[in-house]
DNA sequence: CGGACAAGCTGA
DNA sequence: CAGCTTGTCCGG
């Protein structure tokens, strides 16, 4: 029995009483008395009475209901090494019924599967499985169906709300539908198809015959949290060990999935002509033509669009607030925090605020007194209140922060977030896309794609500011061909051995020196990534995975160990 | 994790 | 030495 206790990380031996023992099997969540109080676990093993020495054994209290199969147990076991995780806890949790599931119902499938409509699909399934390329205004429904056809289906998407959506229209199309996690008991007792959001890596699927991933490129696949286990990679191991297919599909499949999982052809995909028609018009601003002095975010080409009252506009970018850096009009230099030495910002009272130690002032110059300040990188307030001038219409901004939804407009101004929170609109802008091609992380160029994506399924046209037009995702997004960033990838990663080309895994915390000191160096490079940071890379996860979780961690060391970080 | 118990510290 | 904190050990 493995405890659901966090920190308790062993296992105990517990007998099981006569009148509940058609109810244990490997999975079952139960509940003990440990230790003078009732808690709950998981039975991960079956021992035979002769293998323990049962006097003296407690028997299990209680049994809750049903759990994880032991395939998925077995799974979890295969994960906490590959994502260097303490315990298999996560794991099993994810894998549980929110609930206590008492019975499963009757499997309920339909008689007659859903026709086929997606020919490339059931192709990718029949060669076993592989990597399918759809631009991005081009629908998934069909490549589902053609999996159901197959019989039961575990459909993984990058979102509860993608999930919800899919749900209804496949309940539509005629299919008995389990939305997980919520339909724990029906995916188990059996269904046509399984469909939820990343833990849906983790749920049963009775009977499991084909598994789809929609947007493999997707970052929402992978947890955040440590262990951050990626929907992706547990699919394809699940599958590999169930010997069933999976199709990723994606419209810009990552190089992780095009190296490991789409077979030596490479990813399937249309004609060219055709996934041309399916991507968004893309509109490129070469911002290195506007009249250097300006250099504003808001060029003639913007304007133009703005301007025209038919168009609904979401202009993107990054930086929330009015202004995050300031110069001093007088004397030229930056703004700075008087207490930390952060450059600062204008806050939305008027007054400079920095964002590093909160400390407020009034917007005077520390050097020369002055009071009127050059705004060198302007926030979405500020371009909000610019593009309100120059299309003289109400300007609407949209951030992450809060939770209410947007007021309707017909331009808006946001940060990323914006790209999910409103409703589709004729033109999506990128203000300063540079900013998310050049940023310094391995992955930039799949994140700015991403994006692209992202802004193309909310708009039949995405507008590309930017002072490097001949970059590959600038390209690659102008000709359709997520290919020329794949290729450019690919010899990037593979020179320095960065993922799918090695193994990489972020520590960060307290106590790191001590346990980076204990590494084995025989296998795992280091590398230190700021203050508090290092980088451990090996030539594959497993190697990673067991050095890291055979160093012994200091008791109390609050350690983040983030593997295949997305974001370094 | 959380309870039990031991060792260490403080003040009368 | 009671009364309290801190540390270590252990559970089936």
């Amino acid at each position: 029995m493995l405890p659901d206790v966090t920190g308790l990380d062993k296992l105990f031996d517990y007998s099981i009483p006569h009148e509940i023992s058609e109810d244990i099997r490997i999975g079952t969540i139960v509940r003990v008395d440990l230790h003078g109080r009732r808690i709950g676990g998981w039975v991960v093993d079956l021992l035979h009475e002769s293998a323990v020495n049962h006097e003296g054994l407690k028997p299990i209290a209680k049994v809750t209901g049903y759990g994880p199969s032991e395939e998925l147990i077995e799974l979890a076991e295969w994960a906490h090494v590959r994502w260097a995780a303490r315990r298999i806890r996560p794991f099993l949790v994810a894998a549980s019924p929110k609930r206590a599931v008492k019975a499963l119902p009757l499997a309920h499938r339909r008689a007659h599967a859903p026709a086929p409509s997606s020919p490339a699909t059931s192709q990718i399934l029949a060669s076993g499985g592989g990597v399918l390329r759809l631009p991005p205004r081009s629908d998934i429904l069909p490549s589902v169906l053609s999996a159901i056809a197959l019989g039961p289906t575990l459909v993984v998407v990058p979102t509860a709300v993608d999930a919800s959506h899919l749900t209804s229209r496949l309940r539509r199309a005629g299919a008995t539908v389990a939305f997980v996690p919520d339909d724990w008991a029906a995916a188990a007792g059996g269904v046509d198809v399984v469909v939820g959001a990343r833990s849906a890596a983790w749920m049963p699927c009775a009977g499991m015959a084909a598994a789809i991933v929609i947007d493999e490129h997707d970052e929402a696949l992978q947890e955040e949290r440590s262990p951050t286990w990626h929907a992706r990679d547990v699919i394809a191991e699940r599958c590999f060990r169930a010997g069933v297919p999976v199709v990723y599909v994606s419209p810009i499949p990552t190089l992780v999935a095009i190296e490991e999982l789409a077979g030596s052809d490479g990813p399937v995909h249309p004609t060219a002509e055709r996934e041309r028609m399916h991507w968004p018009n893309v509109q490129v601003v070469d911002r290195t033509d506007e009249d250097p002095w300006k250099k504003s975010l808001v060029t003639s080409a913007l304007i133009e669009r703005i301007r025209d009252p038919l168009q609904r506009v979401l202009c993107i970018s990054n930086t929330t607030g009015r202004a995050r850096v300031l110069a001093c009009r007088t004397c030229k230099a930056l703004v700075r925090c008087e207490h930390c030495d952060a450059a600062v910002g204008l806050a939305d009272d008027g007054r400079l605020a920095c964002a590093r130690c909160l400390t407020r002032r009034p917007p005077v110059c520390q050097e020369c007194g002055g009071g009127t300040f050059a705004n060198i990188r302007p926030g979405v307030t500020r371009i909000g209140e610019e593009l309100e001038a120059a299309a003289n219409r109400r300007a609407v901004v949209v951030t992450g922060k809060d939770d209410t939804p947007p007021s309707r407009a017909d331009l808006y101004v946001g940060t990323e977030a914006a790209l999910y929170r409103i409703e589709p609109v004729d033109v999506v802008a990128f203000l300063e896309f540079d900013s998310e091609m050049l940023a310094p992380r391995f992955r930039s160029s799949e994140q700015a794609m991403a994006l692209l994506v992202r802004a193309g399924r909310l708009a039949p046209t995405v507008m590309i500011q930017t002072f490097n037009p001949d970059h590959e995702v600038v390209q690659a997004a102008l000709a359709a061909d997520p290919d020329i960033v794949v290729s450019a990838e690919r010899e990037r990663r593979r020179m320095l051995g960065l993922p799918p080309f090695g193994a990489l895994a972020a520590v960060t915390g307290g106590y790191s020196d001590e346990i980076i000191a204990e590494l084995d160096r025989n296998v795992i490079q280091v590398g230190r990534d700021g203050e508090d940071r290092y980088l451990l890379r090996a030539d594959d996860w497993t190697t990673l995975g067991r050095a890291i979780n055979e160093t012994v961690r200091p008791v109390g060391a609050r350690i983040r160990v983030s593997v295949d970080p997305p974001r370094v």
